[in-house]
DNA sequence: AGAGTGGATATTGGATCCAATTCCATTTGG
DNA sequence: CCAAATGGAATTGGATCCAATATCCACTCT
């Protein structure tokens, strides 16, 4: 049968707001794998893909492509693709182009910031002091942070913070079952929208620096951990029972 | 007839060091768009690209998803491919990346630069004090950049920077026209070395940010200018003859 | 018995073919 | 004479088909 996980779900939800095939399945695979529907490892049966898909394996493939020039897959020749895996190096990698990204946008967003944005971060501290579902909570830290830098009116800036900040959030949905961070986390939150609210951007760039690279250690603490029990957990369809 | 720019160099060129198809269009066409031979505005007929690379439409398409992922093509549904042409927006947007990315790949690289690094930043001077071709001027300004950043250790945050630091240069090439500005800016370059020489990252950083807000700042004069003068240069291929 | 080799199989890479959509030009009616 | 509609041509989007390559397993030879 086929190894992936059921994705019927993202594909009946995603599949109405698209006009081409290609750009649907790009965006619902691009879902599943930041959402960690699809974990770091999985093999990506073109075939699979295109039954799960209801398409032809052509617009699978170019959005693998797609995905593939944004660092969510890997190609090897022959062999396939599959969904990268993060290492701690490549934490660190993607944390230092967050930390260089992030406070940017903060600084460069902040100024224009109108009382609904403030109102709507408000609601999404809220909305994550509820969840308790890690991948809704990612989704959520990810639309708190994106509010505060989307006034930065630079799109390309704002979709490489949020292409990063969700490629960080794809394995911080680990971290959350390590309790502590929720409860500090989101004091970190609400110190940062404070900050905002005073017009502070110095000391709200110096929050979400901080914030990241506290998100960084226990994120590169977890992976290298993991890393020690399994060695190698997922190299090819091993389901030998 | 194709529209296109003679291109046959640069396949002869990139096709012999890649084994897949789509790797080596992909290679190719971003290599031309890069160094300008594909100028924005450029429809891509896949047609015409299959003819000039030597294959089918595919792997035309596959390396056009990818191109799109990089922001370097824009797809229109049913209307086909078009090389994105870079607004004063979008130089400013692209500018605020570098302004956020290379300070900081440069100062996790400084540390780590060897003597063997900086006498191959001073060749790169040189070189370009010697280089009169807006094209290879390009290529040289963006290898000395990047010659300084490369010890960051950190591949996705250097590749990221490479990619924006071209998407600049790719119109930086117009600029070299306006004479002065080459003599200020290997001026900047000699500063910047020395600096990094020195050991001084506070200063090596603050000497590229200046260095890149004012190549932007001639780039959008630039592009607004030639906005004015020409108020939609290219839309399809009108060779009505 | 172990290692190396050969073939069978599965999966991707690439080419060709067909349908759908858009754009342009011509034509027709007011 | 101009505007709107209609038909055709060109081009892309998607599906199917064929070839190339890597993996896996059985078999043989040392």
């Amino acid at each position: 049968m086929t190894a992936l996980p059921d994705l019927t779900r993202l594909v009946a939800d995603h599949r109405p707001r698209f006009r081409t095939a290609t750009e649907f399945v790009e965006a619902t695979l691009r879902h599943a794998i930041l959402t960690g529907v699809l974990a770091g490892g999985t093999p990506l049966r073109q075939d699979d893909l295109a039954a799960l898909m209801g398409v032809s394996r052509m617009p699978i493939r170019e959005a693998l492509r797609q995905l593939e020039a944004k660092a969510l897959v890997e190609f090897h020749p022959h062999r396939g693709a599959v969904v990268v895996s993060i290492t701690a190096e490549d934490a660190a990698d993607i944390s230092a182009i967050r930390h260089a990204l992030e406070p940017a946008a903060l600084a460069l967003s902040l100024p224009h910031l109108t009382p609904d944005d403030f109102a709507l971060a408000d609601d999404l501290i809220a909305d994550m002091d509820a969840e308790t579902d890690p991948g809704r909570m990612g989704e959520l830290n990810r639309r708190f942070h994106m509010t505060l830098y989307a006034r930065a009116g630079r799109p390309r800036l704002l979709a490489l913070t949020e292409q990063h900040l969700a490629a960080a959030d794809r394995y911080l949905r680990f971290q959350f079952a390590a309790l502590e961070y929720q409860t500090r986390s989101q004091d970190e939150h609400r110190a940062l929208l404070a900050a905002c609210r005073a017009g502070d951007t110095a000391g709200a760039c110096a929050i979400v620096a901080d914030h990241i690279g506290r998100a960084e250690g226990l994120l590169t603490a977890f992976l290298s951990e993991r890393a020690k029990g399994a060695d190698a957990p997922a190299r090819r369809g091993q389901n030998k029972t």
